[in-house]
DNA sequence: TTGAGAGTTCGAACCGGTTCGACATTCAGG
DNA sequence: CCTGAATGTCGAACCGGTTCGAACTCTCAA
């Protein structure tokens, strides 16, 4: 593997000079930049990562946090990860993937180690515990998902506030009286995933500002309970005519469900899910939809972590909590109630 | 950030001395070692990953290569990086994840700057162009998927083709005497995904030997084009009594397919995928099916990639090509044919 | 003729580890 | 008491880059 100092001798110049040449951060006469680039294309010189990354102490990789856990729906984890990391890629950084599941050593780790210059968290928790070990890192943060405490990181996550008054407003003026929303398995809100009661609590309220009945459940993240889950709540609330699934697993478990019972959206019932378009088309599934946005959000987090790395935001200027509006993709699963 | 140099300061010591205390590749004297340890505690130091690579030329990190290509099926993908991840981590390497469409550009980079002591490539195609790039970067490198050309790599995959013969086996056994296979879209074996083949070639074989007829389709790989491909391929075929489904996409597809078309598995239709247990689960599939043990052949090559870096096998060792046996996993969606 | 200043290039130091050879010191054996 | 080996520690070099300060050359104006 030919080094720098290869490079210089063949171009017979010094080190410093050809490094000069290389990084145009001196002046170098057109003859030796020319000799130099000349060297390097002979004799495929690549600049050593590891050294680089000793004398500037930068090393163009950035951490991603992504814990797989036992009742996440892991697909849908991975358009928040192809988000980053092509953001990252087109910004000029590599990706250093931890999937492990202590996330907080494994942050620890990558952090003191000096491995990456910043780090995007995925799934953030209401209290999660790797924040502290980030903080203590002094390294810049970029979460997706929103906890309690915000101070020095910046944050990115969907309005699920206003994800859940919309559900409720759109099927509240097509006509609806009485909905059910599907929420995340309670492991997951129990866990911290602050987002799912984010939501319920926003669609609560709407619910009764507008005076329709919302009943709410959380079903499971594994098949095939949560299709018993969904059957178990149309049981239950017959009167039901539009249905908001806040959880991706019910989502998918959706259609064979209504087929299984005979029902059609939105002839029987009107369906809003809150996943991404590419979710849906994966998944093949039919309903109209709040867009999680994940690929946008992920690409938001990259680019303000690229910024606080490369020094473009001042150190001490405030960190953002930023969140993406919520729109509804409308894929004819909802119409006016059916008449009982 | 403590360094050696502070360490060794603090434990009164050399720096090397600190060094060997903590490698252990110098008998250290059971004091001093206490010394240094304490100190380490004390200074929450960690060593400095560049420093540390740049002079072990070791950075015990893996490179993972995993292109998401237009008409392949995402989700499947993940179970194989989640493999490869989790299995090296537990043998002490990180990842870096490259999903960059253009892989050979990637591949150079990584392996150019020795970001990496080895490589594992995913979704390796016939004539994989990245092959000729690994060969040359002198690097170890792990394939998931069989190429043309195996020399100087160790490869991974499943016996497609004993897979072949299993699935057309299974329904002859029964008394299935007409069948049709779905296979990956045509793009996909175009590009070179030769296990799209490998599997039909076989069946077609097994078919013929049995006196069976099989007939074969490509379906797309997304929604809802394979939902009309599965369609046309039922009507074209009424006579069939059982599908070998060797497309991730057209197996989430099915159970809405049947359930429009009002027929049931295994009652109207025996049903033969090729998946993982854990795809199943997510797409909440009931097909019995071919286990496509991704987290296995991650695992495996990661493996052996490991025992490559470490040098436990002697650089002139063959290479090994290794064929994982496929197992049919009974999901109880198989049985006699109707009778017409 | 000299001096200032711009334009180039070089040498040396540094980043933070690891490792080799040399130098004590201790201890056992003759 | 002397020798040789074993044990423990240190200094220096090295990995492959970047960067600072100094030096050299040349031009041009005083």
């Amino acid at each position: 593997m030919a080094t720098i100092g290869d490079v210089a001798q063949a171009a017979g110049v010094s080190r410093s000079t050809a490094s000069y040449a290389l990084s145009g951060k001196r002046a170098i006469s057109a003859d030796v930049r020319r000799r130099v680039e000349e060297a390097v294309r002979e004799l495929g010189y690549t600049p050593n990562a590891g050294a680089r990354a000793l004398a500037t102490s930068q090393t163009m990789v950035i951490g991603l946090l992504a814990q797989f856990l036992e009742d996440e729906f892991a697909p849908a984890m991975l358009q928040y990860m192809l988000g980053v990391s092509n953001t990252a890629r087109e910004l000029g950084y590599d990706i250093l993937l931890v999937t492990e599941a202590d996330g907080t050593r494994a942050l620890r780790r990558i952090t003191d180690s000096r491995m990456v210059d910043g780090v995007v968290l995925l799934n953030v928790a209401e209290r999660d515990e790797r924040l502290p070990i980030l903080r203590a890192a002094g390294q810049p943060g970029a979460l997706v998902g929103l906890p309690a405490d915000c101070t020095g990181v910046d944050v990115f996550d969907l309005d699920f506030e206003e994800a859940g008054r919309l559900m409720v407003d759109h099927l509240h003026r097509l006509g609806h009286r009485e909905v059910a929303l599907v929420s995340q398995p309670e492991h997951v809100t129990e866990r911290g995933g602050a987002y799912v009661w984010r939501l319920q609590n926003a669609a609560l309220e709407a619910a009764k500002a507008r005076g329709i009945t919302l009943h709410t459940t959380s079903g499971s993240s594994h098949q095939p309970d949560v299709g018993r889950d969904l059957n178990a709540l149309l049981d239950a609330h017959p009167a039901v005519t539009g249905l908001l699934i806040n959880n991706e697993a019910a989502a998918a478990a959706l259609p064979t469900v209504l087929h299984e019972r005979g029902l059609t959206a939105p002839k029987d019932l009107s369906v809003v899910g809150r996943y991404s378009d590419e979710f849906a088309r994966t998944f093949s599934l039919p309903y109209s939809s709040i867009e999680s946005a994940p690929d946008r959000l992920g690409r938001m987090a990259v680019r303000q972590l690229v910024r606080r790395i490369e020094g473009e935001v001042a150190a001490d200027e405030p960190h953002v909590v930023r969140f993406v509006t919520p729109e509804l993709v409308d894929r004819g699963s909802t119409g006016v109630p059916r008449t009982a």
